[in-house]
Order: C-alpha cells, then sequence, then structure tokens
DNA sequence: ATGAAAGCGCTAACAG
DNA sequence: CTGTTAGCGCTTTCAT
C-alpha cells in the first residue's frame, strides 16, 4: 500500500525491541561520584565522544559520594541491562558486593581513578608517582633545591604515591628529604590557615609543589602578596590542570590528569571486552602516563 | 517451586521488556553542547539529582556544538524511546526540524539555555538581562559612574541582553551610556590584545563589568599589573560564577548562572508534561532569576 | 525464494 | 480469585 511504503521511507527501528531480542542494549553506565568538577566531566566528555563513536550510549549516574545511591545506581543501570558499567566508586564506599554481583552476573566493569582492589577487573589509574616524580624533578632542573610540599593527606593513596614521588625526585638528584620542607596542606583554606607558618620558610625555599592546583595557586597568590616573586625567587608547581591553572597569575606549571583521555581509555577497554565475552581473565590495570604542562609558574 | 522461589529472592523485573510492553522508559534524553563547562556540568548535574528522585534515568549526549551531531543524537535518543528530550542546541543550528518532528511524533522537549523560538514548547533561560542590571546597579551603588562593559558580540542573544542590562542600569541612575565606554571583548585573549585601550581608559572608568568571568578576572589581572587597586580605584564584576571566581584575587564579584537549578527545573518541567500526556496547549517559558554574588572586587 | 511463527520478559485483559 | 494468553517490535528459525 501506499501508506505502508511511506511509513517505511523514515521507518526507525525500535531499539527497545531490538535490544529484548538480542540482549544487548548498546548502552554503558556510568557511576561518577561528582559531575560538577572540572576532572570528571572531562572523563565524561571523552567517555561520550568514543562510545558515540562506536555506536554506544552513556547512562550517567551520579553517585555524589554516597554509598547508598551507588548502590541503587548500580541495581538500576543492571535493570536497565547496560552491556557494562563504568564505575569510579564514592569515598564512601567501603563494601563491592554490589560491583562483585554485577561482575558475577555477566555484566563487565571497567573502573577509572577511583579503583578497588577488592574488585578484580580492568582499571585505569593515573601514575601519581610518576606524575609527582616529573613535577619535583622539573623544579629542580629549573633551579630549585630546597622546595616545599604541600601534600594531601598520607592515608589517601593520592597523598602517598605523590609524596614518594616527590621523594624519589629528591633522592635521584641526591638532595635530602626534610620533614619540616612536607606540610599537610591541600585546599586554599588551608594555605590561608597556615598562611604564617608557609611564610617562615618562604625566604629558605626555592620551589613548591603542591597536591593540587588551587593549592599551588593559593600558596602563589600568599608568597606573591608577601614579595616573593614567582618563579624569579620560587616556582611552583600544582597537579590536576584545571582550568584554573591557565587563570592564576602567573599561569601554573602543572601535571595534567588527562581526564578526557581516561574516559576514551575506559571505554575502549569495556567495549574491547564486550567484543570477546565468556573470557574471565586478563584483567589489565592501565596506567596513564601523566604530562607537565610548562607555563610560567616555573623558570 | 524450591529453585523458582530462589530466582524471586532477588529476582529484578527487566526494564527492557517493561518498557517495551508500557510504552514508557523512564529516560529522558540529554542533548548538551559541552559537557566539559562549568555551567553545562552543572545543569547536568541538576538534571540526574532531580531525575534520581523521580525515578528517571538521563541519556547523554554531546552535540559537541557541532549540527550534524546533534542531529544523530536526537534520532538515536527517539529509536530508543526515551520519554521525553532536554536540549541546548548547538551553536551551528539554525535548522530545528529534527526538533520538532520529535515533538510532532509525540516526544516532548524541554530546552534550556540556548532556546529556539522557531520551535513552540517549555523552555527555561536565564535573565541575562536583569543580571546585567543587578551588575551594574551594584557598582553603581558602591560608587562607580564611569562604568566600562566588556561585551560579547551584540548579534548573540546574551551579548545584547547584558549590554541592554548595562545600559538601563545606567539610565536608571541618570548615567549617560558613552559608546567608547563599551568595548567588544569577551575572552581573556581579547582583553590580553586590547590591553592598551583599556589602559588608555583605565585612569577614567571606576568600574568594570565584563560579559563573562575569565574576561573580568583577565580585565583586573591587566589594571592590577599597571598600578590600579581592585576594588579600591576601580570596581570589577563578571558574570557565570565559575568556580574561578574564588580562585582570582580579589576573588570575584560576579552573577551566578545557576546552572544546577535551571537543570533541575528542566526535568521538573519534562516530568510534570509527561504526567499530563496529550496536553499540547501551555507551554511556559520559564525565566530563572539571576542572583548577584558580592565578593571582593567590588566594595 | 518468500512467508509464517516463535520467543526475548513483561503485564493487562480475559477465561475458568 | 487464580491461571492463561495475547501482544509490545523485532529477528531468527523453520516451513512452504
Amino acid at each position: 500500500m501506499v501508506k505502508t511504503f511511506a511509513q517505511k521511507v523514515n521507518y526507525r527501528p525500535n531499539a527497545l525491541a531490538l535490544s529484548l531480542r538480542s540482549q544487548k542494549t548498546k548502552t554503558l553506565g556510568l557511576i561518577i561520584p561528582e559531575i560538577v568538577h572540572h576532572f570528571f566531566s572531562s572523563v565524561i566528555s571523552g567517555m561520550e565522544d568514543l562510545a558515540y563513536g562506536e555506536g554506544y550510549h552513556i547512562m550517567v549516574c551520579q553517585s555524589a559520594e554516597n554509598f547508598h545511591r551507588e548502590v541503587i545506581n548500580t541495581q538500576a543501570l543492571l535493570d536497565l541491562r547496560v552491556d557494562g558499567l563504568l564505575v569510579s566508586v564514592s569515598k564512601t564506599t567501603k563494601n563491592f558486593d554490589h560491583l562483585k554481583n554485577a561482575m558475577q552476573d555477566g555484566t563487565p566493569i571497567v573502573f577509572f581513578d577511583r579503583v578497588s582492589d577488592q574488585v578484580e577487573t580492568d582499571k585505569i589509574v593515573i601514575d601519581d608517582f610518576e606524575g609527582a616524580r616529573m613535577a619535583t624533578t622539573h623544579l629542580i632542573e629549573t633551579g630549585a633545591q630546597k622546595i616545599l610540599h604541600l601534600s594531601a593527606p598520607l592515608h589517601l593513596l593520592i597523598g602517598k604515591n605523590r609524596y614518594e614521588g616527590y621523594c624519589m625526585a629528591l633522592r635521584d638528584h641526591n638532595i635530602e628529604v626534610e620533614e619540616k620542607l612536607v606540610l599537610k596542606c591541600d585546599t586554599r583554606e588551608n594555605v590561608l590557615s597556615l598562611q604564617k607558618h608557609i611564610l617562615a620558610l618562604a625566604p629558605e625555599i626555592d620551589g613548591v609543589f603542591a597536591v593540587n592546583d588551587s593549592t599551588a595557586i593559593a600558596a602563589m597568590q600568599v608568597l606573591q602578596a608577601n614579595g616573593f616573586q614567582i618563579p624569579k625567587d620560587i616556582g611552583v608547581v600544582g597537579f590536576g590542570d584545571g582550568p584554573n591553572a591557565t587563570i592564576s597569575s602567573p599561569t601554573l606549571t602543572t601535571v595534567e590528569q588527562k581526564g578526557y583521555e581516561m574516559g576514551r581509555e575506559a571505554v575502549r577497554l569495556l567495549i574491547q571486552r564486550l567484543a570477546n565475552p565468556g573470557v574471565k581473565i586478563g584483567y589489565q590495570t592501565k596506567v596513564i602516563a601523566p604530562f607537565l604542562i610548562k607555563r610560567n609558574s616555573t623558570k
């Protein structure tokens, strides 16, 4: 009939029926702690771009750093029969049964950034140790010898790894690690409250390596306000490369976190595993090489 | 049977089958120009939070400011039978047939931020005019009389509306609008290339209202580097309130864009319409009231 | 070769 | 009141 033909002209198969039949949804579930965060939104962007190219879709769920919500989200995504899960666990997650169960029931998972060693699967992380080593080495190579490290709590993995990278760089150059040059200080507010302490150390240091950009920028501002010139007197390096690093004056030398690449890589790994189903072995942890972006806060 | 019972214990209905049967997916499709942008990621966050509470899910598609990709995304989301669409159109979109067709075929759409007057449906926008008026009025009320406006191109809606808000505030206070005090300058790079021009004007101005935060911050830096004190000599107000505004020194007084609220509101409107199907009338355009955040770049 | 039927997992409608 | 069935839209299988 004419009408039937007319319908066929812009006929669009129902993806729902298709999925129900084929047991494949071409949809990946994403569980992410916070969307409003430059790093995480970069990750989503990378995921979406690659997924789009491969004919997949992304279902985004925000755990808001809440364990319970993470569990509910996982369940909802499984109910929707997503082909796989992309997960960065919330800070409050100590129990991983919801994710272990998902894997046991046949839904592959790729962890990114916030990984768990309790679940054996593919993982993607950034090499914090190496990033910190590069940052510190760069300070040394541009003339610094006495480098203050503003660190995250050492019981956190990123705090520990970045601290150790800092130490390694110093040792590589036969510089002694001095305890008084390592300060637990990882927020802008921290810098302001420790201002006096930092300024007391300032005359004898020639470099600062901060565990993140906002801390680095706050330190720069405190130092500048008290007559120290950046980078002439003191070089400063951050970690993270949000857009802040290009806004500060001087612009901040920092370690890029490559969220976009991490997102792409996570999806690549997941799709790859979906293409080879049934294979339970060969899980890999991919470590993304950090990259130092040299700007004007170092010589 | 025992086995049947055991299955029931952690039985989870297949949402796919359910959707196919009920013709409802409890899923909303989101088409957004860029994910990596503080405003847009705030919007997504707000959408996700409300959707989560209402039992809906969000399928995120990034158009990357690309018309073709926007069309493909729309089609894909319709294929997946999303219950409704949340759309902020790409900068390159001039033809709206893909969205008109979606509406005609019964999929409701809510536009947010980047709306089109070619498609009649619910819309949510921020009151740029009012925001600019508030920003300028605040400068006047803190003592400014000669206010430089760094504007976006006036052929863009946000450029036009913010410029007109600026003018209105001046007129409200019987201050003449001077052409030479309106500069087309809406990026950090712009500020740097127009540096001389801005500095030539600087001695006679006592306020700056910039069309966005990064422009405001760049202007502050240029002024400070040349001996002008902020806010003592010149008060500065931005627009947008990304996190940059709290990083700059001094912290920046700016108009909040309320992305999170906009996201929530868009989902609320869409779900509301889904709850009352068939009603083709009563489309509303909701204007979100802007909010001035006073920080240290104004007195 | 083309066409009918079964079944993916579910629920609303109907029959017993 | 419980149990069976039809059908959501599709593809794969099987029969013609």
